[in-house]
DNA sequence: CAATCGTCCTGCGGGC
DNA sequence: TGCCCGCAGGACGATT
């Protein structure tokens, strides 16, 4: 399940290999995760278009084509952009192939279909609440302590879901919002309103840094992702508390737990995460 | 009104 | 061993 770690990876090898390419030609085998537009009018409108740059916002990749359409892919939890060279093995699952002007190829795959993708224009894009309703980007600059208590005054509810609820935060979902909160030794369903100055500062560093360090290491290839290049990210080895049930805690020797919160499989330390 | 449920879908794991 | 059932999950809309 890609988050924005994954997402980041993904921008930035797309960044090397596919800015400033021409879409020569579009191939829709399954055009079910195609939003709002038929996939006759996806096609129709993509070939032609240069794409411009590759940005991110929360767990969204964002391709900015000729003015004024925006190409723009949010891969849930099985989606995969993978980019081939010309005439290289095509993947599994593919749905949607773009290909080049110099015949290298993009495939957009997908296992179970919860993808989805947007072609928006630059005034749909402000009015769409897709993206407008997402918080801020944790890795921003702008994304201070102070913003951050902002972002989690007046809300109720457990910590863990609040952190997953993108429009709070962008990009944190149900790996990296546990992994922050092992480390800030918080118990996912501590009630927000009762956290300390203290303890929301030590999440709001442990987010920050596990994001980084994800990113670092490409992302954790937990259930399907895979890079553009089609290579699992190395972080999973790092994960503290993620899919570790039964293991020994790694700050304290205990067993991690798993429990559903908010209908989400989640593990935890009982011992250290108070 | 905040929290939970159902929905989309398919690979895979547990259980017998 | 092999089959089958049911679980997993991001985000949204419906329901309680």
């Amino acid at each position: 399940m890609p988050e924005l770690p994954e997402v980041e990876t993904i921008r930035q090898d797309m960044i090397k290999k596919v800015k400033g390419k021409k879409i020569a030609k579009v191939e829709i085998r399954n055009g079910k995760n195609i939003r709002i537009i038929s996939p006759q009018e996806f096609e129709r409108r993509l070939k032609g278009k240069i794409i411009k740059d590759i940005k991110r916002r929360g767990k969204y990749l964002i391709l900015p084509l000729d003015p004024p359409d925006f190409l723009i892919f949010h891969l849930k939890l099985t989606g995969r952009l993978l980019f081939s060279p010309a005439g290289a093995k095509e993947p599994d699952y593919v749905r949607i192939v773009f290909t080049f002007t110099d015949n290298t190829r993009l495939f957009f795959a997908d296992i179970r279909g919860f993808a989805d993708i947007y072609l928006l224009t630059q005034n749909e894009m402000e009015t769409v609440p897709i993206i407008k309703n997402l918080g801020p980007e944790p890795l921003s600059p702008e994304f201070t302590l102070d913003k951050f208590k902002q972002r989690l005054k007046d809300k109720k509810g457990k910590i863990k879901p609040l952190l997953m609820n993108q429009s709070v935060i962008a990009g944190i979902g149900n790996i990296y919002s546990q992994e922050s909160l092992h480390r800030a030794g918080i118990h996912p369903e501590r009630n927000v309103s009762k956290l300390t100055d203290r303890e929301i500062e030590a999440i709001y560093r442990s987010l920050l840094e596990v994001l980084q360090e994800a990113i670092k290491y490409r992302g954790s290839s937990v259930d399907a992702y895979l890079d553009l290049d089609g290579k699992e990210g190395k972080y999973v080895p790092h994960l503290r508390v993620y899919g570790r049930e039964g293991k020994s805690c790694l700050r304290c020797g205990s067993p991690i737990k798993k429990k559903k919160i908010a209908g989400r499989g989640t593990y935890f330390c009982s011992k250290c995460q108070k």
